[in-house]
DNA sequence: CTATCATATGCACAGAATTGAATATGTGAA
DNA sequence: TTCACATATTCAATTCTGTGCATATGATAG
């Protein structure tokens, strides 16, 4: 039972919710530095989130050198399942600009390996570029995303 | 986003959970009076948690003079449906005793109404009459629970 | 109206959770 | 070995949550 409720303490919070979405989203393991930029949250704080999750089984690491990629732990039960599914029926639109930067984050890679760590230039630039070229309809600028899509 | 956030964090207690379950398990909508006794948690706790839930717009209630039924909230999203199917997905075991208690509560309504109250005099004695019939692995039990299940 | 009873809430407190800043760990490169 | 860097952890401050106790609310019965 514990594990149950484990799971779902471990998703009532948007940070986590966010790191699984993106997780489920990605075709491919994120290493954190790539959580870190796509959801634009600090290191530390990514870092626990991750480490909640992992507690939570609900995702899995593997080390590979200095870098940790993190995936989403295969489901062992129905409620597992249920409980992933749950998250995945939540509309895209709260997931944009992350799933957006994260691509473009994943665009830096080489030969599929993170190469971009903490303060990267070249991430920097490409946020930039980023801002010019589309507008950001930013999660917090709550004002403007209401009258999108009417706060959900 | 705020609203998945705040149903998930509202799952994420025991608590909360059972009174979900057991709204889900019975046919009829159940009065916090005996959401207590089949959860056996204090009157003002079950109070409570059945707030956060109606918050969280995962259960609704109905007031019939002094007494108030709840009943789970119809749910208006896929988000809200995969959620309960989560919570059905708890294996029956973690509830067994909760639901057993219920369906004993359920038998001492008149006319499909609570009649019992806070400190029902035959709510007592039934309860003590179930005590003496079939031995009880209780929750509280954790022990026995685990070399049964295994803990889950 | 008053007493009773189901239910809700305010208060106080303990433990949990969240976070930023600083520091530690461990690995690869020089 | 030593340095640089990705990631983890500790510390301290703050906020949040769950709970027991006492009390409030509001409806029914007498």
């Amino acid at each position: 039972m514990d594990d149950f409720v484990e799971q779902l303490k471990a998703l009532g919070d948007e940070t986590r919710i966010k790191i699984i979405r993106l997780l489920s989203e990605a075709k491919v393991d994120l290493c954190v530095c790539e959580i870190m930029d796509a959801i634009e949250d600090s290191h530390c704080n990514i870092s626990r989130h991750l480490k909640i999750l992992k507690t939570a089984k609900l995702v899995k690491e593997s080390k590979q050198g200095k870098w940790v990629y993190f995936s989403l732990a295969t489901p062992k039960d129905p409620f597992h399942e249920s409980v992933l599914h749950a998250v995945s029926s939540i509309m895209d639109e709260h997931f944009f600009n992350d799933s957006k930067r994260l691509k473009l984050r994943l665009s830096l890679r080489e030969k599929e390996k993170c190469v971009d760590g903490l303060k990267s230039e070249k991430w920097a630039r490409a946020l930039e570029l980023l801002a010019t070229m589309v507008p950001r309809p930013d999660d917090k600028n709550k004002k403007r995303e209401k009258s999108y899509y009417g706060e959900k």
